[in-house]
Formats: C-alpha cells, sequence, structure tokens
DNA sequence: AGATTATGGTACC
DNA sequence: TGGTACCCCTAATC
C-alpha cells in the first residue's frame, strides 16, 4: 500500500504536555512551526496526504489514552510559507525565487500566473498601458505648446548608457540610508541621510575622508535641499518633526520649525515631517507631516507662514513635495492616501487641489519632469510607475503605467523612481528593483533605468558583490553619475573608461560593475592584493560580505566599536 | 547559525 | 471607525 508506506516514512514527533488543554488548535499551530524541520529526502515523498493526518491523530488519541496527558504530535509536513498549504514550496530555489502558485503575481499582482511567468518579466515594456490619446487643445494647453513644449526636444536622442562601470563604496551609515542629495555646483559631492537623522557629506573622490552631522536630527532624515540662494546651505525634514537649516562647512544648524514643541506625548501625537520642497521665488521651504498637512516656512524670516493647510486626508502621511520646476507656483504632493495632488501655491487650502491623481496603493513618490515640468512620475506600492503626460490634459488617468517591483515597504526605505535631471527628452528615470534576478546563480537587486516613454528596461545596473537593495538611487545633475544607498552604504557608480559591452538582452543593456573580476559570492577569501591606489573598484568588487579582511574603499560604520579602529 | 528585531501598510472585523 | 493580526525575495545583530 502506498499510502501504508508514506506513513511510516512519516516522522511523529509526540511533545507531552503538563497541562491538558485545547489539544486540536494547538496540534495545528505546531505542525506548522516545526514543519520545517523535516528531512529534505522525506518531503519528496510526501505529496498531499489526507489520510496520513488522520491516522496520525489517532495514534495521538491513543498514547493519549495510555498515558492519561494530552501529547502534541506534530506532524512534519512541508508547507508552503506563504499560503501554508502543502504539495509546493515557495522560496529560494538556488537564487530563484519560486512564488507559491496560490496567489496572485508578486510583481504584477494579477492572479492566474506567477512572477516567474509575468508578462512584465519577460518583457518590461510587454504589459505598459499605452499612452492615450488626449483630448486636446484647450487654451491650456496651447499656453503648454508655447511656453513649455519647446524645452523638450521632438527627436529623443538615444541614452547614454555606459556598458560598464566602476563603483566606489562608502560605507558609513549606522542605519539604513533615506535620501541623497548631490551638490548644486561642486560636482564630487554627495549628501546622504539616513533613518537616524544623520547627515553625511562625501566628496566622492577622496571616499576615505569623511564629514558626518549627527547632531541635526534625532530620527530619519525624510528630505533634503539645497537652498537655491545659498549652496552651501541645506534644509531637511525629519521625523523627528523639525525643519532644520545646516551650513555644510561647520555643520551648524537651526532649527525653522518644530511640531513637537512639547516632546514625546504618546505616539498619537508625535507629528513627523516628510514631504518638502523649496520655493526660490517665495523664499519658501514647504513641508509636510503625517498627518496630512501641509507647513509654510519663511527662509527670510525663518518663521512660519500662515496655517498649516490639509492637503491630504487627514492623519495620513504626506511623503512628497515638489514645485514645478517652470511655474513655481504649481505644487504636487504625494502620499499614504493613495493620491497625489496638484496644487496652486498661492491659493493653497483644504480641498481645493488642482488635481487629484488616483493611485489604487500609497504613493510613494511623485515629481515633476526636471525641465519643461509637464510630465509626472509617480511610484507607488501596486507596483505601478505612471507617468501623467501634461500637467494641464486630463489626469484622471496616467498615460501610461509600468509594472516594476518596488513594493516593499517595511523595513526599507520606500523606492522612488527619479528622473535623468540630464535627459534633454525627459524619459528616463531611474528606480531601485526590489525583486531579485537570477544573474550567474546570485540573487541580485538591480537598478533599472526605464524609458518612461516606452516602458522599457533600458539598462539594469548591478555588482555581484552587492546582493543588499537599493531603494534610493540619484543620478548627477551634470555628470555619468549614480549614487545609490543600499541599506547602510552608498555606492557611486561610474562609467568604466575603456568599455565592453557584457551581455545585450534585447534592447536591455546590463551594465555590471566589474564582472570580469569580481569573484564569486559568498566566499569571503578575497585575495586581498590591495588596490588601494584608486578610490573605485577598479580591479575587483568589494566583498561585503567578508567582515575579517579589511576592504579597500570601505569606510567603516561610525557606530561603535569599529569607529576607534580608524 | 538561527532567532530577533526594527518597522509600515493593509485587510478584516 | 479603530483595533489588531498579518505579512512573500530585509539586513544587521546577538
Amino acid at each position: 500500500m502506498a499510502t501504508r508506506a508514506r506513513r511510516t516514512s512519516f516522522p511523529e514527533v509526540v511533545i507531552e504536555r503538563d497541562t491538558d488543554t485545547e489539544e486540536s488548535s494547538d496540534e495545528e499551530e505546531v505542525e506548522d512551526d516545526v514543519a520545517e524541520l523535516n528531512d529534505p529526502e522525506e518531503e519528496e515523498e510526501l505529496e498531499e496526504e489526507e489520510e496520513v493526518e488522520k491516522e496520525e491523530v489517532k495514534g495521538k488519541e491513543a498514547i493519549n489514552d495510555k498515558k492519561g496527558k494530552s501529547p502534541i504530535t506534530i506532524s512534519l509536513k512541508k508547507v508552503c510559507k506563504v499560503c501554508k498549504r502543502t504539495g509546493h514550496q515557495a522560496g529560494f530555489q538556488g537564487a530563484t525565487y519560486i512564488d507559491c502558485p496560490m496567489k496572485p503575481c508578486f510583481l504584477c499582482k494579477m492572479p492566474g500566473h506567477t512572477t516567474v511567468s509575468c508578462p512584465h518579466r519577460a518583457a518590461m515594456e510587454f504589459g505598459v498601458i499605452p499612452a492615450s490619446r488626449k483630448r486636446t487643445h484647450n487654451s491650456l494647453d496651447y499656453v503648454f505648446e508655447r511656453q513649455m513644449r519647446h524645452r523638450v526636444p521632438s527627436i529623443k536622442p538615444a541614452f547614454v548608457i555606459p556598458d560598464e562601470v566602476n563603483c566606489a563604496v562608502i560605507r558609513y551609515h549606522s542605519r539604513r540610508v533615506t535620501c541623497l542629495e548631490f551638490h548644486p555646483t561642486n560636482n564630487n559631492i554627495l549628501l546622504s541621510g539616513d533613518k537616524k537623522g544623520q547627515l553625511g557629506v562625501w566628496d566622492f573622490n577622496k571616499v576615505h575622508e569623511k564629514t558626518v552631522y549627527g547632531n541635526i536630527h534625532s530620527c530619519l532624515l525624510n528630505n533634503m535641499k539645497f537652498s537655491p540662494a545659498n549652496d552651501g546651505t541645506i534644509y531637511a525634514a525629519s521625523s523627528d518633526g523639525t525643519v532644520s537649516c545646516t551650513d555644510l562647512e561647520t555643520g551648524l544648524s537651526t532649527s525653522l520649525m518644530d511640531l513637537n514643541p512639547n516632546g514625546w506625548q504618546g505616539g498619537n501625537t508625535w507629528r513627523m515631517l516628510y514631504g518638502m520642497d523649496l520655493n526660490a521665488e517665495k523664499g519658501l521651504v514647504l513641508v509636510a507631516d503625517n498627518f496630512g498637512f501641509v507647513h509654510l516656512v519663511d527662509v527670510r524670516s525663518n518663521s512660519k507662514k500662515g496655517d498649516s493647510i490639509l492637503i491630504h486626508k487627514k492623519g495620513t502621511k504626506v511623503v512628497g513635495l515638489h514645485c514645478n520646476p517652470v511655474q513655481p507656483d504649481l505644487l504636487l504632493s504625494c502620499g499614504n492616501d493613495h493620491f497625489a495632488r496638484l496644487w496652486d501655491i498661492r491659493r493653497l487650502e483644504a480641498e481645493s487641489s488642482l488635481h487629484g491623481l488616483p493611485h489604487t496603493r500609497v504613493v510613494n513618490s511623485a515629481y515633476f519632469s526636471p525641465l519643461s515640468g509637464s510630465k509626472i512620475v509617480t511610484t507607488s506600492i501596486d507596483n505601478r510607475i505612471r507617468v501623467w503626460d501634461s500637467i494641464f490634459g486630463n489626469l484622471d488617468t496616467p498615460s501610461r503605467e509600468i509594472v516594476h517591483s518596488h513594493d516593499f515597504n517595511r523595513h526599507l526605505t520606500p523606492f522612488r523612481a527619479e528622473w535623468d535631471p540630464k535627459d534633454p527628452s525627459e524619459s528616463l528615470v531611474v528606480v531601485g528593483r526590489y525583486i531579485s534576478e537570477n544573474y550567474n546563480g546570485a540573487a541580485l537587486h538591480p537598478i533599472d533605468f526605464i524609458d518612461i516613454s516606452t516602458g522599457q528596461l533600458v539598462a539594469e545596473v548591478m555588482d555581484p558583490n552587492i546582493t543588499t537593495i537599493s531603494p534610493v538611487n540619484k543620478l548627477h545633475p551634470r555628470d555619468d553619475v549614480l549614487a545609490s544607498g543600499s541599506s547602510r552604504s552608498l555606492f557611486i557608480w561610474r562609467p568604466k573608461e575603456k568599455s565592453e559591452i557584457v551581455q545585450e538582452k534585447e534592447d536591455r543593456k546590463i551594465v555590471v560593475c566589474d564582472r570580469k573580476n569580481s569573484k564569486k559570492l559568498g566566499d569571503g577569501s578575497d585575495n586581498d592584493d590591495d588596490s588601494g591606489d584608486d578610490d573605485f573598484l577598479g580591479k575587483k568588487g568589494k566583498n561585503l560580505k567578508s567582515k575579517s579582511k579589511k576592504p579597500n574603499i570601505v569606510i567603516a560604520p561610525c557606530n561603535s566599536k569599529k569607529k576607534k579602529k580608524s
């Protein structure tokens, strides 16, 4: 009897209990918990066999009678960790993640297939909603065509994407990186904020040097912007409820606003600041909080201007603010109420938004295009990047939706698709990817370059040594430099001088850091021949996993023990 | 080496 | 409407 044979190979664990209460429900729980102790060999033999379970219960009862106590019978049946059912297993097989077939696709959220067979994964542009023909030619469109369209070249030049890049590693932050900002005039300076509220100032040509300001904020530095009037000054908004204005040379900081003047009064009243932008024309700092309000601060008087205004659903986080680069009165906000909203700063009142851009989930970010300001790109945790064309057109629906994996919102900084400020056609966007791909046996999370006009994945950047996810990415305003924040580390990617196409797949270019010279992942035995003459990893990628070896480039985190060493 | 944890959004009642 | 259980590819720490 086949069933019998299986049953005998089916291990059974009986645990005695001191008390006998609620046997049946307890049993089930323990079954799940201990299920993973099962031996791989035995798992294979075990398909779902309800009979087996019944027999076990009988056996348990027999023991029960004998001892007068209620033991727990644990069937070591392998269950899917996602749906708790047997017969399949979700999880990594090597570097490939196998989805639970009982759930909708993890990538596009549609039922009927899994991520592996998702059409959006096979070819990203496949499932893109094409730009609809908008009804046009109202007076505003005329204005748009006259005043702004000329800024956008009619013929889109080819993207300049390097075939291979060098990667410098700056490992400093003691908590995950939350935001990055390039210096507006000094090409080598990058600022980074972290979850602890610390502000790092980096010259990425001298990555051994570090300047870190740890006393500006006490928790998450959510957004920062350089002062348009003075590029030695940076404004930052933090979850500690304050807006800071910091001199980069001295590190001296003033607080422009404090939403928690009475300190901690409990989680229900603590206000946090998320979205922030500056309006140079009006001399304003605009910040938004976790209760749905925007606050305006006059930078000249350093004082709050007017009352706070409810711009999103009351009690929800407003995570992004952006002033239009061409029309500074035009403000874009986005938040956890599933909306991005357009506002006229001159008439900023509750319920008076010019447009509401509906999303199905939380909107992580919303940005105007950097040159003309005529496009909006939003990132939502429904795994879609949306493009909204023409700020004067119909904004009830996006002109394009691009399925892209970035829906992880716990433990990671939220993903935000950001424009390439150098792209004259305003169509290149960079965004980190959550879901991993199997690259030669390593599960890597690339940083994607997406052409939002076609939905195509133009390039994906990764390094075999960087196995963490990079949710924070920023493209340099003038140079071919990409800065990434991944967990506690920063990465600076620059094109390699001598290019050689590593791999081309259809139209997608895979940009790998030092692929040829990189060692396999996992072995910490890095034969460190010290190519430390260069600040960049010209010879080989640094193995972030090896803690024992002194890394070439890496700066030790400045927390606790390692700090002493340096 | 495996458990723990920091955490935020959502679904469901 | 609030309370809370739940959650699929984390990453660092002990």
